[in-house]
DNA sequence: GCCAACGTTGGC
DNA sequence: GCCAACGTTGGC
């Protein structure tokens, strides 16, 4: 099994609105992205866990465990000619844009912040996309260790 | 293929 | 609101 971390704004779709959702289970589209798009599409499987984080916001930082049920399949909202996301170049007999499917599977009891998280960048952290400097991805790969690490955070 | 301009992201 | 980072676009 494979670790994502999956980056959303609160203010639009948060970690509330996915408890809220019917089966806490939501579509994972809109990553308009190349190198997110290919693991959504190539490297995501079903049962793979994601962190779930919230950026743009008073507090970045993880807040919970989302599981990938369903895995990527061509992001219809791209077709949609009104949609904010659409993409003309994206066609169904040639889609561009995939997503996948998640389920919440835990709703941390406190939010681990960027700034706890950075606390450990030099050592038990080295490495992680996440605290790249730059990094803008809203996809991206956790490694095991990486991800026990975080867990044990809490 | 190069690269400047531009747009977006996201922390602060 | 600012700004650094960086992906994308498009002229050449």
């Amino acid at each position: 099994m494979r670790h994502w971390l999956l980056k959303s704004e609160p203010t639009s779709f948060g970690i509330d609105d996915l408890a809220r959702a019917p089966r806490r289970t939501t579509t994972w589209d809109g990553v308009r992205n190349y190198q997110a798009r290919n693991m959504l599409r190539d490297d995501m499987r079903r049962g793979d866990q994601a962190f779930l984080y919230h950026s743009s916001c008073d507090i970045p930082g993880i807040v919970g465990i989302v599981q990938i049920t369903r895995e990527g399949y061509p992001d219809p909202t791209a077709f949609a000619r009104r949609h904010p996301h659409y993409d003309p170049d994206s066609v169904r007999a040639a889609p561009r844009w995939f997503m996948v499917d998640i389920r919440l599977q835990r709703k941390f009891t406190r939010v681990i912040t960027l700034d706890e998280l950075r606390a450990h960048a030099a050592k038990e952290l080295q490495g992680l996309a996440l605290l790249r400097p730059g990094n803008r991805l809203s996809v991206m790969p956790v490694t095991a260790p990486h991800w026990h690490f975080i867990c044990a955070l809490e």
